[in-house]
DNA sequence: CTGAAAGCGCTTACAG
DNA sequence: CTGAAAGCGCTTACAG
């Protein structure tokens, strides 16, 4: 059978207390003690129960990252963002999809995964309502990614949503392109509300004016992107340029403007949001706006950690800076970024 | 305080023990008493606690994949296979980026690790030998991803590299191609090997000679593909196809071959192995041996399922079959696939 | 069908 | 610096 602290201790002839002790590394152990128990330790090769520290210490040393289900790239290098921080900081990484729907602890694995965790890291869009409020309630370290909404006080980070809009329309306003469009995210999801606003605000501090029927929304998919952009080929006439809030959307627009015999940027403009792998190597390269999403998985953990570490230390809403990456869907002539 | 399983007994008017069988629902509970308790529980939000329940059961409910380090987009599609999965089959899952030179158990978070879990699904290259020796000795549930030792018996998964990549090389050669270059993985890993055994037998089938010159060999990631490339393009004369043993350093030498101001595939064809996401986005598009990534994650975690509910059934070893995607970096004319 | 009780393997005041 | 003991919140034979 596994050695427990018990055999540990009879080897190295000391109480389990002691063995406990050099175990957590804290407490004032004589060297030669110490010293007594790892060689017991190491002999037995012996490994702590994570379950029985758990129960006794009300601790896991392990992290949640809960994000929407079905998510793509963006939530994938996140997760390696994360799980690289958070292998660092001692802690494992537990990953959660929900599936959207999820209404909160009527899902019982849902319901055990607080207890299985010392924090966790949610994106916004994956949680309801109301099971953040009952985290928030059982003061669970939480940190938001993508935004806090406005009645919970969470830690929280997100990409400077607005601005990274704003100066990516104004570079399209810029190439002289005036009838600008824009594929917007779901109508629930908050930062996609304010990328719009940020495509608002530019074309207002340009003179232009705003056309709804220029904003279509996608779900921050690739087909949904395909799908706005053919509605907005039927418009006559069809934009000049068009602003996506999201890379993968973009990807499915730039389709979908190819496959009606059309050019990007020459017929089209095309801009996206996120900077994911693939925008280097689409055709042409995709100008987007750039945000850090590997350091901002790595962002998240460090500021669980700390929260985990100090309870009420100091909320903090990280926002976290954008930039363009300006390619050639734009209308640019840059050529490909080297590898 | 969190409510405990004394609290629900108390309310419910029954014992601890009555409480924790309608919480595990297989044993014998009168109707009424169940329905007496379930509303207990409801009124009361009370959620079970995992450690506990993990120490006197002896099972946490979630499992571990253990994945290489600095792992790039085959590693994050099959997160994703793995966590839906999981989480249908009534999982968590934990994830866990070794650092390439992980000793085993001398790591601290990688010994905790084994008594989180109920089971580990371990990439072949994340883990040490002796590790893989210990977690088996501890009876500790395994599926190997990328196919099993020779010497440690145990579930595993692989694709059909050597098949898969003979089929590459045969279609290759049958555009009239010669002298084909390989630019395999690394040395130690077997289905590097795999896959060049295949492209070795391709070349013998259709009665080529092997030129070892032409195989030079990277570490499956983009750089080293384009490095690879780079000195591939020294010799004299250069190849006329080049098969990459995956995606990524396929794109790092489509890379290589564009700046040397010569095309794909009318100078050089390129092919590839995995069929990543952006294969079919790079120009010309990425001919390449699909393999199904997601559905092997899927997959691992359903044996892994079974194999913690029965210990000894018989182990399984599953070959996943290739196919080749026929795009156009082969010299082959199709067209962009449809969105 | 239900309860009393032991036990899972740790941590942590409390003494000394 | 070290040990005896209680307790963390569950599960699971064992009785009845």
């Amino acid at each position: 059978m596994r050695p427990t602290i018990y055999t540990v201790a009879e080897e190295a002839g000391v109480s389990i207390a002691t063995v406990s002790r050099v175990l957590n590394g804290n407490a004032r152990v004589s060297e030669e003690t110490r010293a007594r128990v790892s060689r017991a330790m190491a002999t037995l090769n012996y490994q702590p129960n994570a379950s029985a520290r758990g129960l006794a210490a009300n601790t896991t040393g392990t992290l949640a990252l809960v994000f929407p289900a079905l998510s793509g790239p963006f939530f994938s290098t996140l997760i390696q963002g994360a799980e690289t921080e958070a292998c660092e900081s001692g802690y494992h990484l537990l990953i959660y999809g929900t599936s959207g729907d999820t209404l909160g602890t009527e899902n019982q694995t849902l319901g055990l995964l607080a207890s299985k965790v010392d924090g966790m890291i949610l994106a916004t869009e994956s949680v309801s309502h109301c099971y953040l409020q009952e985290l928030r309630d059982q003061a669970v370290p939480i940190v938001m990614l993508g935004g806090a909404p406005s009645d919970i006080v969470v830690d929280s980070i997100s990409p400077d949503n607005v601005e990274g809009a704003a100066n990516m329309v104004a570079h399209l306003i810029g190439h002289g392109y005036r009838r600008i469009a824009m594929i917007r995210g779901p109508e629930t999801q908050s930062h996609a509300s304010d990328r719009e606003i940020g495509y608002q605000k530019a074309l207002r501090d340009h003179g232009l004016l705003f056309h709804p029927e220029l904003v279509i929304a996608g779900a921050f998919d690739e087909r949904s992107g395909y799908v706005a952009m053919l509605r907005l080929l039927q418009q006559v006439p069809i934009p000049e340029a068009v602003f996506a809030a999201n890379d993968q959307m973009a990807i499915g627009a730039m389709a979908a403007i190819r496959e009606n015999g059309l050019r990007v940027p020459e017929d089209i403009a095309l801009a996206g949001f996120d900077d994911i792998e693939t925008a280097r190597y689409v055709q042409p390269p995709l100008t987007t706006v750039h945000q850090d999403i590997y350091g901002q998985g790595q962002l998240a953990v460090r500021m669980l950690v700390a929260r985990v570490n100090e309870a009420d230390a100091a909320i903090e809403n990280r926002e976290i800076p954008t930039k363009l990456v300006i390619r050639q869907s734009c209308g640019c002539n840059h050529s490909l970024d080297v590898v």
